[in-house]
RNA sequence: GCCGAAGUGGCGGAAUAGGCAGACGCGACAGUCUCAAAAACUGUUGGGGGGCAACCUCCAUGUCGGUUCGAGCCCGACCUUCGGCACCA
C-alpha cells in the first residue's frame, strides 16, 4: 500500500478523459473564469520550462474551479513558423509532417501534467480551419483601412539567396554561410498600428506588472515636439523645404548643420556631382549595417558632407547638409537639426569633422567659454535674437508659437512605434489573401473564397524569393472581380498574426461560421488570468491588444483589452542560461514524471521560489517535495487511533495540555491553513502556499500521534489537507479522497472556507525590548490591555536587571506585538 | 549609457502599514533500526564568546552614512548581479 504515483497517475488520467471531468460549458449559473497560459510553439518536446509555465497555472485554474467558477483553461499550439521550415531544409522533412510530429509528442507530454485542459478545445493554427479565419482578419483589417503596401528592408543573404529574419543574423553576417548580409527594399503589408499608439500607451484597468506596462509605454515612445521647415533651394530640386522633428526647438539658433538619414529620398537628389562619390559610397556601406549595428552607441558617429545647404528662417544661416546613419528614416522626419551644443551626439559628430558648436543655452554661470561637452540641461537661452534671456524650459514653448505663427513650422507628436510588417517571404505560414490583378490591381479574395490553401508540394529551398512563388498552381488563378488571368501574393504572414487572436478562438474551436461565436466570446472573454513569459512583453502582447482595439471598432467584440490581469513567471535556466536545444542544456521533465510523479513535479516547481522569479534548475530539493508526498499519503491512509480511558488522561498529562484545548488548536491551525493557502493562491505565491500546507500536514502528524482528539475531527481536518492540496496534486489528492470512502471526484468539491472567529489566537507572545533590544518573551491573552501589557514588561526578570540604575523614558506599546522600554 | 528588479545561513528561499531575522525545504552532523548499507524516523544546525546546566551575552540581511524608541524593510552615496531598452532628434 505504497504510495506509487506512475500507477494512480495513469489510472486518474484515464478516469477523468473517460468521465469528460474537465470539458468546459457555459454555466450562466456560475460567474466565468477564463485562465489562459500562452500556447507553445511546437518546437518538439516539452521541457521543464514549458512546466513551470503550465504547472502553477493549472493549479490556479483549479483553484477557481473549485471556488465555483465555470472556468475555461484551455491549450493549444502555435504551430507556424521558421523552425518548420529550416528542419524541412536541413532534414528533408516537410514542415507539416515536422509541426504534426512535434504536436503529437508534446500533447501527450502536456497530458502527463495533470491539467485541467479540454482536449476538445485544442487549438493548432497551422490548420486549415484556423487560418483561414487568420486569413479572414487580415481581410477585415483591409477592409477596416488598416492594412497598406509600402516598401521596407529586409535582412538580404546575397549568397543564400533568401531573407533572413534578424535572428539569423549574426554581428551582421548569416548565420548559415557567414556571409555579409545587406538590406534589400521590397513591397510589403503593414498593419497601421500605429493608429491605436496613444490608445496603446493607457492600460486603463488592467492588472498588468509596472514593468510591463512600461516597456510598452516606451516600446510606444510617445514625444511631443515640433516640426521645423528648413528653406532649401537647390538647383534642379522641386522641393523647396526640409522638415525636421526636435523635440528643443529652443535650441534653433545653434543649428550648424542638419543630418538626413541614408535612404531619405533627398540624399541623392542633392548630392552635388563632386560629392557623388563618397556619398554613394557611404549610403552603400550602412546597407550592410543591421539596425542593430547602426544604433549602437559603441560605434563611433561618421557621415559624410552631400554638398548642399539649408537655410535657418529664424536667423538666416546657411548651414550644411550632411548624411548619417545614427539617423533613422523611419524616426520622426528623417531629417535632423543638429546642435552639437546642446545635443551629444550631435557634439561628437561635430567635433569629428570640425563643424561649428555655437552656444545657445547658457549653464548657470556661463562666461562664454567653449563646452568641453554638450550641456543638454535647461538653462537660459542666449544668441538667440528676440528669445534671448528666456528660460529655454520656456523657450521651447515660445519658439514653437513663433514658428506656427509665421508658418515655418508646427507642433506635433513623434512616436517610436512603427507600423505592423506583416509579410514574410516564407512558405510555413498563413497565406496573404490577395490577389494581383493586371487589370483591377490589388483584389482581396472573397470572404466566400477563404481559406486560401497552403499548397502541400511547394519547393522551400532556398531562391531568393518566397517560395510560393514557384509554386505554379497556387500562382496563378483568375482574377475575382473580372475572372482574367492573376497572380496571387506569395509572402506569407508573420506568426504574430495567429497569435493575436487565438484567444478568441478558444471561446468556440470548432465554430465554423466565423472565426468565433460572438455569444460564446461575450460569455468568456476578456481573459481575466494571462500568464507567460516576459519575452513576450511588447510585441505579442501588443500585437493582440492591438487586434482587440480594430475588431472592438468593427463592432466585433464589445471589449478593449484581452487580458485583464497578466503575470509573466521568470525563467528556469540551466547551467547558467537560459534552456535551448541549440545549447544541449534542455532538461526534460518525463524522467522526473516517471521516477516521482507528476504531483511531485507540480509541487516541486512551485516550492523553488516565487514563480515570477524563474531560477536554476537544480533537482537535489526534490526529495524533499517527494518524502512529504509519501508522509502525506500514509498521514491520511494509515487509521487513526484516538486514546480512550486511562490511556487518554495519561497522555493529556504527558502532554500538558487538555481535550478542549487540543481541539480548539487544531481547528484554529485548519482554519488558518485555509485563509493562508487561499490568500496565497490569489496573490500567486506558491511557494509560500507550498510551505503553508507542509507545516499543517507537520502538525497533523504531530496531533495524530497524540491521538487526543475524536476521530471524526481528525477526518474532517485530514479532508481539509486533501481539499486545499488537490489543485497542486491532482492525482494523489483524488486517490485518496477515494480511499477515505469519499465520492469522486475531489475535484468536484467546493473549496473550503474559513471562519475568521476560529483563526483567532487566543494567546500571543509579546515580545519585550529595552532600547529596541529584544529581553523577553511574555505569553499573555490576546485581549490584553496596554496597561496590563505595560505592567507584565516591567515585571519581567529579565527585563528588570536593563533597567536596573536607569530611568524610564518612554515606553512605546504596538498592540498584540512588542512593548519597549526606552531607558536613559 | 538609460530604465527596472534584486543582493538575507553551506544552498533554494521566508519575514515589508518599520516591530521576535532565518518560516518551509535541501544539504550537513549525530542518533534509532540493520551483520552492514540504503531507505525511513528522531534530534541538532547563522557566527563569536561564556557556563556543568535549563541558559547568558555580543555580532550578523552587499558596503558606508542617515532618519527612528526600534531598520532586512524608509532616505542618501557606493559596489555587485540579473533583466529590459538602446544614437529617438
Amino acid at each position: 500500500m505504497k504510495y506509487n504515483p506512475q500507477e494512480i497517475e495513469q489510472k486518474w488520467q484515464q478516469r477523468w478523459a473517460a468521465d469528460k471531468l474537465y470539458e468546459v460549458t457555459e454555466d450562466n449559473g456560475k460567474p466565468k473564469w477564463y485562465a489562459l497560459t500562452m500556447f507553445p510553439y511546437t518546437s518538439g518536446d516539452l521541457h521543464i520550462g514549458h512546466w513551470y509555465a503550465m504547472a502553477p497555472s493549472d493549479v490556479h485554474a483549479r483553484f477557481k474551479r473549485m471556488q465555483g467558477y465555470s472556468v475555461l483553461h484551455p491549450m493549444g499550439f502555435d504551430a507556424f513558423g521558421l523552425p518548420a521550415e529550416n528542419a524541412a531544409i536541413k532534414r528533408g522533412i516537410h514542415p507539416f509532417t515536422w509541426t504534426m510530429q512535434n504536436i503529437a509528442n508534446m500533447r501527450r507530454q502536456l497530458k502527463s501534467i495533470g491539467a485541467i485542459y479540454d482536449w476538445g478545445r485544442e487549438v493548432v493554427t497551422c490548420l486549415p480551419d484556423y487560418y483561414r479565419w487568420t486569413e479572414w482578419f487580415f481581410l477585415k483589417l483591409c477592409q477596416a483601412g488598416l492594412a497598406y503596401r509600402a516598401k521596407a528592408p529586409v535582412n538580404w543573404c546575397p549568397r543564400c539567396q533568401t531573407v533572413l529574419a534578424n535572428e539569423q543574423v549574426v554581428d551582421g553576417n548569416c548565420e548559415r554561410c557567414g556571409t555579409a548580409v545587406i538590406h534589400r527594399d521590397l513591397e510589403q503589408w503593414f498593419f497601421r498600428i500605429t493608429k491605436y499608439a496613444d490608445e496603446l500607451m493607457e492600460h486603463k484597468g488592467l492588472d498588468w506588472p509596472e514593468r510591463i506596462k512600461t516597456m510598452q509605454r516606451n516600446w510606444v515612445g510617445r514625444s511631443e515636439g515640433t516640426e521645423i521647415s528648413f528653406a532649401l533651394d537647390h538647383p534642379g530640386v522641386a522641393e523647396k523645404e526640409i522638415r525636421v522633428f526636435t523635440t528643443r526647438p529652443d535650441t534653433i539658433f545653434g543649428v550648424t548643420f542638419m543630418v538626413l538619414a541614408p535612404e531619405h529620398p533627398l540624399v541623392e537628389k542633392l548630392t552635388t556631382p563632386e560629392r557623388k562619390a563618397e556619398v554613394e559610397a557611404y549610403i552603400y556601406r550602412s546597407r550592410h549595417e543591421t539596425e542593430i549595428q547602426r544604433l549602437s552607441t559603441e560605434k563611433e558617429k561618421d557621415g559624410v558632407f552631400t554638398g548642399a545647404y539649408v537655410i535657418n528662417r529664424l536667423n538666416g544661416r546657411r548651414v550644411p547638409i550632411w548624411t548619417a546613419d545614427y539617423v533613422l528614416l523611419s524616426y520622426g522626419t528623417g531629417a535632423v537639426m543638429a546642435v552639437p551644443a546642446h545635443d551629444t551626439r550631435d557634439f561628437a559628430f561635430a567635433r569629428k569633422y570640425s563643424l561649428p558648436i555655437e552656444v545657445v543655452i547658457a549653464p548657470p554661470g556661463w562666461q562664454g567659454e567653449e563646452l568641453a561637452e554638450a550641456y543638454t540641461e535647461p538653462g537660459t537661452m542666449v544668441n538667440s535674437g528676440q528669445f534671448s534671456g528666456l528660460p529655454s524650459q520656456q523657450g521651447v514653448t515660445a519658439v514653437s508659437e513663433f514658428m506656427e505663427k509665421m508658418g515655418y513650422g508646427k507642433r506635433t507628436v513623434s512616436y517610436k512605434l512603427r507600423d505592423w510588417l506583416i509579410s514574410r517571404q516564407r512558405y510555413w505560414g498563413a497565406p496573404i489573401p490577395i490577389i494581383y490583378c493586371p487589370k483591377c490591381g490589388i483584389v482581396p479574395v472573397p470572404e466566400k473564397d477563404l481559406p486560401v490553401l497552403l499548397p502541400e508540394n511547394a519547393e522551400f529551398r532556398p531562391t531568393g524569393e518566397s517560395p510560393l512563388k514557384y509554386c505554379e498552381p497556387f500562382v496563378n488563378t483568375r482574377c475575382p472581380v473580372c475572372a482574367s488571368p492573376a497572380k496571387r501574393e506569395t509572402d506569407t504572414m508573420d506568426t504574430f498574426m495567429c497569435s493575436s487572436w487565438y484567444f478568441l478562438r478558444y471561446a468556440s474551436p470548432h465554430f465554423d461560421a466565423a472565426a468565433f461565436d460572438p455569444e460564446k466570446v461575450k460569455y468568456w472573454l476578456p481573459v481575466d488570468l494571462y500568464t507567460g513569459g516576459a519575452e513576450h512583453a511588447v510585441m505579442h502582447l501588443f500585437y493582440a491588444r492591438f487586434f482587440v482595439k480594430a475588431i472592438r471598432d468593427m463592432g466585433l467584440v464589445a471589449f478593449d483589452e484581452p487580458f485583464t490581469r497578466l503575470f509573466n513567471q521568470g525563467t528556469i535556466i540551466a547551467e547558467h542560461q537560459k534552456m535551448s536545444k541549440s545549447r544541449g542544456n534542455v532538461i526534460n521533465p518525463d524522467q522526473y514524471v516517471v521516477e516521482l510523479g507528476a504531483d511531485v513535479v507540480r509541487a516541486y516547481l512551485m516550492f523553488l521560489g516565487p514563480w515570477e522569479q524563474g531560477g536554476e534548475w537544480d533537482d537535489s530539493g526534490i526529495s524533499g517535495v517527494s518524502r512529504w508526498m509519501d508522509r502525506i499519503w500514509s498521514l491520511v491512509l494509515e487509521p487513526y487511533q484516538m486514546k480512550m480511558g486511562a490511556s487518554l488522561t495519561e497522555r493529556l498529562v504527558e502532554c500538558g495540555t487538555t481535550y478542549e484545548s487540543t481541539c480548539r488548536d487544531l481547528k484554529r491551525a485548519t482554519h488558518q491553513t485555509i485563509r493562508k493557502v487561499t490568500e496565497d493562491i490569489e496573490k500567486i505565491k506558491f511557494n509560500t502556499m507550498i510551505a503553508a500546507l507542509m507545516e499543517y500536514s507537520n502538525y497533523l502528524s504531530r496531533v495524530k500521534e497524540m491521538a487526543i482528539v475524536e476521530e471524526s475531527e481528525w477526518r474532517e481536518a485530514v479532508d481539509t489537507l486533501l481539499l486545499l492540496l488537490a489543485p497542486t496534486a491532482p492525482h494523489v489528492t483524488e486517490e485518496l479522497w477515494e480511499r477515505t470512502g469519499h465520492s469522486y471526484s475531489i475535484h468536484n468539491q467546493p473549496w473550503p472556507k474559513w471562519d475568521e472567529a476560529l483563526v483567532k489566537e487566543e494567546e500571543i507572545t509579546l515580545v519585550v525590548q529595552v532600547n529596541g533590544k529584544l529581553r523577553d518573551r511574555i505569553t499573555v491573552p490576546a485581549s490584553i490591555t496596554e496597561a496590563e501589557a505595560r505592567q507584565l514588561a516591567l515585571d519581567s526578570p529579565k527585563v528588570k536587571t536593563h533597567l536596573a540604575g536607569k530611568d524610564i523614558a518612554n515606553i512605546i506599546y504596538v498592540p498584540k506585538r512588542l512593548v519597549n522600554v526606552v531607558v536613559r
